[in-house]
DNA sequence: GCCAAATGTGAGTATCTTGTTTATATTCTC
DNA sequence: GAGAATATAAACAAGATACTCACATTTGGC
């Protein structure tokens, strides 16, 4: 319970300038990826992301403040990532059934590199301050995508945002369990969540 | 890295013969589940629970010889829970709608109370020794009673395993996901959960 | 080649957490 | 009321870990 007054917390304390420090930064962002997605928040220390990145410890406090920034840069960057997936799969109009391949294709790109990475992101990293703010944006623009693509292929346009709720959560979960038990690039499993989010898409199977 | 040969590791110390300890050792139990759900694993500490169960840290070690052992207890008690919701719902033959009504139901007030124990316990719980076989059975059961249901409900007979598991990852998904915004007892939601199990099971709706 | 700036190093520290024990006190059963 | 069961919490030992600092090395422009 010390004096706990908004710290100013900047993204980094210093930019890089030369190639080698750019590749550093890379090098630590991307280990403490890896890291985040084997071990967990738990597991997550600033030594051990040093020593995966191959880099010293001294290296990554030159340019991480201290250790939420560099879960904010880590964050930052797998967001973006699977953001630009489902802008590019909602983008132009296309029939459901493609919408749905390009959909499960690429979301299971974007988590078959740190499977678990986007689970541990959502659920078990603090969001202290800045962090919040940057969390509620992509979950607006991620169900926003989501909203867009409902509303296209949809036909009742009753309830497009809970619905798209269920049907994001819904493919997350999926890949989510698949990753965790390393059937992500099973075909038969792709197949299926296609199928599922057709079927949920077009929907006039059964009447409420 | 030191000698890890397989220690015993009883369930309980203990074995409670008063009303008392019975009532403690619930008390345990239950907060060891809250604290779990609420900090997750990371912040798991036996201090913690005890503290949360309004118990000495002493009391909690005359029962459980150690954390892991507590952990266990806690996923023994959930993990039973959600089997039962689920054999229940698919025990009879009813119709497909009533059998989603009721999963649905059951999985939200089985997750009502400690909205990401499921999760936690799925993900970041470790699986020392013998949780990893409890952990097995369990899904293996688990994904049994959606199997039957599956080959009860969708006509085309392949792949019902892959089914099964694409159907409770995505249930699961959902549910997690509305747990985490506090938005579990939205009707709304329940009523898209409902129709995307209907829908993907009945699933006639496009051609592969 | 030279030098200032940029970059990299890693041992060290100070602090905190936490699992577990133990000696002691209280409550129950008979 | 005796002895067993149960509860208590102070204390500890061991470890983890975020972060600093004084120094070494490399780079890029001149």
């Amino acid at each position: 319970m010390s004096t706990r007054i908004a710290k100013p917390a900047p993204r980094m304390r210093k930019a890089p300038r030369q190639a080698r420090s750019v590749a550093t930064v890379e090098a630590i962002i991307e280990a403490g990826a890896r890291v985040l997605s084997e071990i967990g928040w738990a597991g997550f220390s600033t030594n051990k992301v040093a020593e995966a990145a191959g880099v010293s410890i001294g290296s990554l406090y030159q340019y991480f403040p201290d250790k939420l920034a560099l879960v904010d840069a880590i964050r930052r960057r797998h967001f973006d990532h699977v953001l630009s997936v489902i802008r590019e799969a909602a983008a132009e109009e296309k029939p459901l059934r493609q919408f749905a391949r390009e959909l499960v294709r690429g979301m299971i790109a974007a988590h078959s590199i740190h499977p678990t990475l986007h689970q541990v992101l959502l659920d078990e990293t603090p969001g202290d301050r800045g962090s919040r703010a940057a969390h509620a944006s992509f979950q607006a623009r991620y169900l926003e995508h989501y909203a867009a693509a409902v509303a296209q292929y949809r036909r009742r346009l009753k309830n497009t945002e809970t619905v798209a709720r269920v049907l994001s959560s819904a493919v997350e979960g999926v890949i989510h369990n698949a990753a965790r038990r390393n059937m992500l690039d099973a075909p038969e499993l792709q197949k299926q969540l296609g199928e599922l989010i057709c079927a949920y898409l077009s929907g006039q199977g059964v009447r409420a």
